[in-house]
DNA sequence: TAGATTGTTAATCGATTAACAATC
DNA sequence: TAGATTGTTAATCGATTAACAATC
């Protein structure tokens, strides 16, 4: 059993990881019911005594030794974790490819992310539907935000040039979290959260490896 | 001056974050000849020693002291050590919204990343035109691989209960590196090189920063 | 010149790994 | 029961920060 009091600060890699060890628990086999730290640690790509360190952050994780971890109840404590049991309203601005795509993406169905609507400035675009959702003239966006308080989340998939003046915008209407794709620095004020997406870093850190890699083969 | 033997290990984290320096250079005005590593540490997140850290693995980078860094030589000398000014040939499976996404994504446009083909099974999409890229029949991906060698790099972009199998066939025509959106993990020999781009793992990292910035507010 | 900023070493901090008693 | 795996502490490893002489 957990000691209780547990308070410690855990990193973001912690919290990066946690996110992982679901996105394999929800591909797992239905017949199997319980996984081992090591198990996981092999899907992950991370030792077994880092998995278990990741765990003991969190009281609502809990295994039996010699059994493991029973993968129903992990998948749970993880949703909770992230508080993907509860309603996530989000707007995404930019209903281009990368819009469109974020909307469909298929982690998203698992979770309780509702997307309420698009925003975008091509006349071709403003009141069709994309992936089932509606795109607004980006000229009621403030005004959008504001009457709809439930909307927690920004997304920003517009070029670069446009990014800064749309999130200055958005944090006008009050809007305290942004989730940032469009390859540019954000100035926001210190109690705004922005995430962001740098797909471009991802593919650089491939071609670097690919450097180091046609080396060991030499 | 750098000393001239410096070959020492830097970690994933360095190479992550020369790649975000890029992204920040590349956006700065045209008028800016020099930056400290102050305000390249101040643009990135990260303190101005860890900014000299990461140069100092690498001789081509050199700054002046009293003066910094000058912007041009610091762009390009990035440029080379993530091979951006030698064509990639790159292949993208899945000519769905997150395929054109990546296809038509601004930081490709000032690199040398060639798209040369979308592959797709939809019958609808076959023959047309993304982004100014052609759309293949997936049944002749294993063949176009094999007579097409320039290409190094396959995306894959499908559902995730197709990855798997779209991965074999691409390991078998001899493909070393692949960059996977699907929300999945893949299975493949050792010596491939795999880089996952989780976009789920990101947004659950937001959602869990939200709960806590939420505590801090009470 | 004087002083700001680099390049680099040393000190600190934090994260990962190892080890092992507890236990199912 | 015996042995495999957890929960947790301690040891190790690596990454970040601090400090400062060199220098433009």
């Amino acid at each position: 059993m957990k000691n209780t009091k547990r308070e410690k600060k855990f990193s973001n890699k912690t919290i990066e990881r946690l996110a992982l060890y679901y996105e394999i628990l929800i591909t797992l086999p239905f017949k199997k019911k319980y996984i081992s730290s090591e198990e996981i640690g092999n899907l992950a790509g991370v030792s077994p005594s880092t998995v278990r360190q990741d765990f003991l952050y969190f009281n609502e994780i809990e295994g039996k030794a010699k059994i493991g971890y029973e993968v129903t109840k992990l998948k749970e404590a993880l949703r909770n974790i992230f508080k993907l049991n509860s309603k996530t309203h989000v707007v995404i601005v930019g209903a281009g490819s990368l819009g469109q795509a974020i909307a469909g993406y298929d982690s998203f169905k698992k979770s309780k992310v509702v997307f309420d609507s698009f925003f975008d400035n091509n006349p071709n675009k403003i009141g069709r539907l994309f992936k089932g959702i509606f795109v607004r003239d980006i000229k009621y966006l403030k005004d959008y935000l504001k009457e709809n308080r439930r909307i927690k989340i920004v997304v920003i998939c517009v070029p670069p040039k446009e990014a800064q003046s749309i999130v200055n915008l958005v944090v006008d209407s009050g809007i305290k979290i942004i989730w940032n794709f469009s390859p540019t620095i954000l100035k926001v004020p210190s109690d705004i959260l922005v995430e962001y997406e740098h797909i471009g870093v991802s593919f650089y850190r491939l071609l670097f490896k690919r450097k180091t890699i046609k080396k060991e083969i030499k």
